[in-house]
DNA sequence: CATAATTGACCGATAGTCAGTCAAAAGGAT
DNA sequence: ATCCTTTTGACTGACTATCGGTCAATTATG
């Protein structure tokens, strides 16, 4: 038999080796060519990986994404206040110039999923999504258990997701000033949620 | 002189013209051409109106909020409680199929001020933000002196919008059951916000 | 030599352009 | 007032450049 290459790791390796100009041109701006001699491969062989131009966005992104988890769980696992921990789940993504970066091409791939999503990309949002919400759940949990803030409180969970996710968007669409948005939203609602008796 | 048109007159009429066809399959799946000749005019004159092509669903969205605002306002002005109140403005929109079509051309319009956005659209979406934000606020500033619901909650208006148009994409992006989330959401939400005293 | 992998010339679609047409209005001469 | 000329802006669709995607041919491998 002739050599078998690892699809799914030489999708990987195409997507990274494009990492650069995608971030830089963003994935309208590039021409498939372009994309084929930055991975030094032909034009044909990204359409053996690919099934089309905004298929390679959807791998970077899954590869930023576990990224962007990693950090997240490094930041929560610190023995910070709860508050703190609500902070930065909402406030990672947004910290450093390379997240923003990366912010910008996430919403390429939410533009993508929003108008031409395929079964794939949307069981990957949910996948992301529970993800994240296990993450937000905990946070509450400890919380609770450490008795700085109100029961129930889990059942919010989803709606910080949203609202992370609005953020995201508003941010670009509307020149939102995001960490601004966060922390005026934080310091009352933390005061909502927070136990009130001692 | 030769005959003038009113150009922001007919920019409105052509992009009616093609709501129905918009709505159906979207810019992505529309030419210039079939824009054009549903439009009853030339494709070049198409270009005499519009920047291009994605400008046209810029236009037709603009008409949609308008009306959507009118909606709204509406269903405000009926002597509801703040729960309600609330409950509506996040709901409007999702609520039957007419909206939710509606909003798939939205959504496109979305991705397309993430992606591409210009300087008008920006203005536009913050012009459009700073309305409703208006509107969620005098809803509390009404809950607030009704005694229904805690002071200081106007510097929630912002957060809402961003839930909000978080849902519109996740509902999209992750299958999320809309309805749900938010009497999820409200049921606790407004359990914190509410004035606990007699 | 069989099979996997690669390739780039090629194709079809289409967004956007531009040189030219047309009709309405303005102006001027009678 | 009427006719004719000139001007101007709206409108047009054939044309072009671009580019995503395909596939027959080629190369590499074991």
């Amino acid at each position: 038999m002739a050599i078998i290459v690892d699809k799914e790791q030489k999708r990987t390796d195409i997507a990274c080796a494009c990492k650069e100009i995608l971030l830089e041109y963003g994935i309208k701006n590039l021409t498939i060519s372009h994309i084929a001699k930055t991975a030094g491969i032909g034009k044909g062989t990204v359409y053996e990986y690919f099934e089309n131009k905004e298929d390679i966005v959807f791998e970077i992104i899954t590869v930023f994404i576990s990224e962007y988890e990693q950090r997240l769980l490094e930041v929560l696992k610190k023995d910070i206040s709860t508050k703190e921990k609500i902070f930065y789940f909402l406030y990672i993504g947004f910290e450093d110039e390379e997240s923003k970066r990366q912010l910008t091409l996430y919403r390429e791939f939410l533009a993508i999923t929003m108008t031409s999503g395929t079964e794939e990309m949307v069981a990957f949002n949910i996948e992301c999504r529970n993800k994240f919400a296990l993450l937000i759940t905990d946070i509450f949990k400890d919380g609770m258990q450490r008795g700085d803030i109100c029961e129930g409180l889990e059942h919010l969970t989803s709606a910080l997701l949203a609202f992370k996710l609005g953020l995201i968007v508003e941010t670009q669409t509307a020149n939102l000033d995001t960490q601004r948005e966060i922390t005026n939203f934080l310091s009352l609602f933390y005061t909502l949620i927070e136990k009130k008796d001692t």
